[in-house]
DNA sequence: CATTGATATGAATCCTACG
DNA sequence: ACGTAGGATTCATATCAAT
């Protein structure tokens, strides 16, 4: 095995973005978050209904020439992230109107291959005070894998868990970071701009990393995503230019507690073990030309050998057998077929489990 | 005035889009709804869970080479759409995650300028199968002005009254185009794999159209465009290179009967007439040092010559006024004023409507 | 006629571990 | 790397038949 020394681990390096990637070794990490400046183009100052100025994002940090020098920051990072990926690592980046149409096509122009485009809806958006559009109420994150065809990580038990069990959608309602959630300064003011909400990140997090992972944010600003990373037994790496915001980032990532349950840690993605019919009647778990039964107990077909089941017509698998009844092209056999043990009908899906305990 | 003489108004252009719209003179078009191909990408058949095939996009029209030479079609077309939109039109342009970036980027950097992102969210849609990923839940509409600093219609308060009075935001949720709505062949099956839902067009055209304009859309398919444009009172171009969808759409905008009430005809828009203290004074609506309240009766200022009020620590205009005493930057006086008329109190409001009615 | 249940379908970048 | 067998996977609506 190759013994990377990735440098940086479950610490922030203070420095240039780029600069500080390049330090990485390639195919390193495992999920990449990365919220760039925006390049909002605002120009003079907003004032909200009352009168009093509306305090946006005026930071220098995201003050660029004009598109090309945005593109061109972007690609650089991009590329960067791109090579520590690992290959069946993903990427994650938010951006809104102003710059997301850039990211992405940049993105897909530099061969991430796009899973979703996921948009957060904003419960509580800043209002469009003037009445002059609609008002802008949501972001858009890019999830990609690495290339076309790459695997990469989807917990999606977990986010189907998550949401009352049905299968979650790519857009997601999350309020703001405000309230004791948003970070102030020495000044009482927010001590960054465009602090995430942890939700965003937890989501994004228990989606698509496994325990163990290590999790890289180039933008990390005051920490949400190491926050969140540490709170779900995730490592994190994260790079920010700005001292004042590593610091907060620091003392914040210090007092997080771990949680460790069902969702950080991928129970729920577990897998029923992979056992043969062979397997099962070897060990006694089946008899000899058994009968199998659907669950209302009518007699469907019979184990022919040690493979498959025969209804007289035929020797099909389980599954295609399960199939052939229902008039599908698919069943899954061990979720349709019962057996008869002391006069009663048991489904042989526990067999497997079964099996795999006393083996 | 320019008298150009407009070709296909009202009517459906059969060929192919770009060589269609350099038929159409510059600047002569109020509004664009353009529903491109998504250059979908997919490959082999994806199976329902039931087995069935999925029936999704196949067309032919949705294949392109790579990602450079679908670049190279929507720059066409989206430059004849900037030549053929009047200077204070707008563009809507639809898309998903496979081709919506590159769409927004292309138009960013023709110049357009994006007025917001609307995400359209289907309360509806397709599931995804097979639990790969967050099931695609949404499509984005790209909404921009000619060009930066370019006006454009934006029907804020019939957009707020449609939203139980709250401001409209960047997040829309419709169902999917199905039931009765579905244009269907004569085999049974959809007319068009893409028909979009009437209720989007109606938010697009309600809130960025007057009564009477323009409407283009390059993509006509089955005309939704055209439908609800004649419903509201518009005139639409319709360009559509297959003969069947230009046939399916003829007979369904016949049908379509016109809706003229407080939506269609952007009444809710009529701003408050501008009327000067002045003017009031001179008609008679108002006295020679008349007594300003506000809403609870208690005293504020005296008007002072014709054009101001004072509190005797300053002269300033009621607006300023108001302001003052609520201690904001800015306020509305028409709202926040009364007088006394036969010893009740009456919002000057009032008055500048009566004068208006009178002279 | 109201209710229930089975079936159909909608812009889709839709599997993966093992040999 | 590649082919193949095993087996995991769906939500909201509309329509229509059956009760």
């Amino acid at each position: 095995m190759n013994e990377l020394k990735i440098p940086f681990i479950n610490e922030i390096a203070q420095g240039d973005c780029v600069q500080v990637l390049s330090q990485i070794p390639s195919k390193s990490v495992d999920l990449i978050f990365a919220d760039p400046p925006y390049f909002m183009q605002t120009e003079g100052e907003l004032l909200r209904t009352s009168g009093e100025v509306f305090s946006g994002v005026t930071d220098e940090w995201d003050k660029f020439e004009n598109f090309q020098a945005y593109d061109e920051f972007c690609k650089l990072w991009l590329k960067e992230c791109q090579r520590v990926l690992k290959d069946n690592g993903s990427i994650w980046v938010i951006g809104s109107f102003q710059n997301i149409f850039r990211l992405g096509c940049l993105m897909q122009n530099l061969g991430f291959w796009i899973l979703n485009d996921v948009i957060w809806n904003k419960s509580n958006p800043v209002p469009n005070f003037k009445g002059t559009r609609f008002c802008n109420a949501h972001e858009t994150l890019l999830w990609c894998a690495k290339s076309k065809g790459a695997k990469y990580t989807f917990n999606y038990k977990t986010m189907k868990f998550l949401n009352a069990n049905k299968q979650e959608k790519s857009v997601w309602n999350i309020g703001l970071c405000i309230g004791n959630e948003r970070l102030k300064g020495v000044n009482g003011k927010k001590a960054h701009s465009t602090q995430k909400p942890e939700a965003l990140l937890e989501k994004i997090i228990l989606a698509s990393s496994k325990e163990g992972d290590l999790v890289l944010d180039p933008f990390f600003g005051t920490g949400t995503t190491g926050a969140v990373a540490k709170k779900f037994g995730r490592n994190y790496i994260g790079i920010e230019q700005n001292e004042s915001y590593v610091k907060v980032a620091k003392s914040r990532i210090e007092k997080v507690n771990i949680v460790r349950n069902e969702l950080s840690t991928g129970a729920l993605e577990s897998k029923p073990p992979r056992v043969s019919l062979k397997a099962l009647l070897k060990a006694g778990f089946l008899r000899e030309n058994e009968k199998f039964y659907n669950k209302k107990g009518e007699f469907i077909c019979t184990l022919d050998g040690d493979e498959k089941v025969s209804d007289k017509e035929e020797s099909l698998s389980i599954h295609k057998m399960a199939a052939k009844v229902l008039k599908k092209t698919n069943h899954n056999g061990w979720e349709y077929f019962y057996i008869l043990r002391e006069n009663a009908l048991s489904p042989i899906d526990e067999l497997r489990y079964k099996y795999n305990q006393f083996s």
